[in-house]
DNA sequence: CGTTTTTGACCAGCGC
DNA sequence: GCGCTGGTCAAAAACG
């Protein structure tokens, strides 16, 4: 009876430290949130002095840091893509560039060019030009498919071109830095939280229907609360050495 | 077997 | 005109 109720406190332990961990990570994601939404106020209003300068459009460039151990060069923006072409080498680039029209409608005039940054291998570059003419991808090409990785990019890009939508977020959730970061000293009073806190978000991220939904709530929440904002939205995988 | 990717060929633009 | 480069096409190959 007694090694019951030690099961279920410990069990109860166990569950308190999960909330506490989760509840920690959705309150360093809602500082981020916030901090996005002042950087996405700073570009409207940068983009409103810009635009009084010029009208001129200029084709679009993201940056996107990729896992060491991701070897696809391939942007997921949510939308569908198919490559028409590939050159080997360019003048200023050793590495291939790849060309891609939107396969999501036949008419779309949005090309994308992608190809490996000279300066950093692990920085995918993808230039965009043109505007969709069509919605945005359905919500099931924003969830990961089971059989590539799950998305490991930190998306940095300005004007991603999107139909109707005049800015863009991104969101990195690379949790493990910033619970690093904010439990930096009680790693060292308790190592065991840490390794609980990897297992959990480890977890959470192998769950495709975690992130999905996720996904899916932020674009809500977005939608809800800034009808004119785009998202891009990736999800960090963890950094490499806590799997050593 | 249909779809997607690869890859060599082709074309246009540009500088010399 | 020639060579180089970037962009596109389309047949072949690969894949599911």
């Amino acid at each position: 009876m007694d090694e019951k109720v030690e099961m279920l406190e410990a069990k109860v332990r166990h569950m308190k430290e999960q909330n506490r961990t989760l509840r920690m990570m959705l309150e360093t994601m809602s500082r981020k949130w916030q901090k996005l939404q002042l950087h996405v106020q700073e570009i409207n209003n940068a983009q409103g002095c810009r635009q009084s300068f010029s009208t001129a459009q200029k084709p679009s460039r993201i940056f996107v840091k990729t896992h060491p151990n991701d070897n696809s060069v391939m942007v997921k923006d949510g939308y569908r893509w198919k490559k028409y072409g590939q050159k080997k080498t360019t003048k200023d680039n050793p590495s291939p560039r790849a060309y891609y029209k939107c396969a999501l409608a036949p008419t779309c005039p949005v090309k994308k060019k992608v190809q490996i940054s000279i300066q950093d291998k692990s920085i995918i570059v993808a230039t965009y030009e043109g505007k969709h003419n069509h919605g945005f991808a359905s919500r099931d090409l924003l969830k990961p498919s089971s059989s590539s990785t799950p998305e490991v990019s930190t998306i940095m890009n300005n004007d991603l071109p999107m139909t109707n939508m005049s800015n863009n977020i991104n969101i990195d959730l690379c949790l493990w830095n910033r619970v690093t970061l904010c439990d930096d000293d009680k790693q060292h009073k308790d190592g065991g939280t840490h390794i609980k806190v990897q297992e959990c978000v480890t977890s959470l991220l192998k769950d495709p229907n975690f992130i999905a939904s996720f996904a899916e709530a932020v674009i809500l929440s977005i939608n809800t609360q800034n009808k004119q904002v785009g998202l891009n939205l990736s999800l960090g995988l963890p950094q490499p050495h806590f799997f050593k």
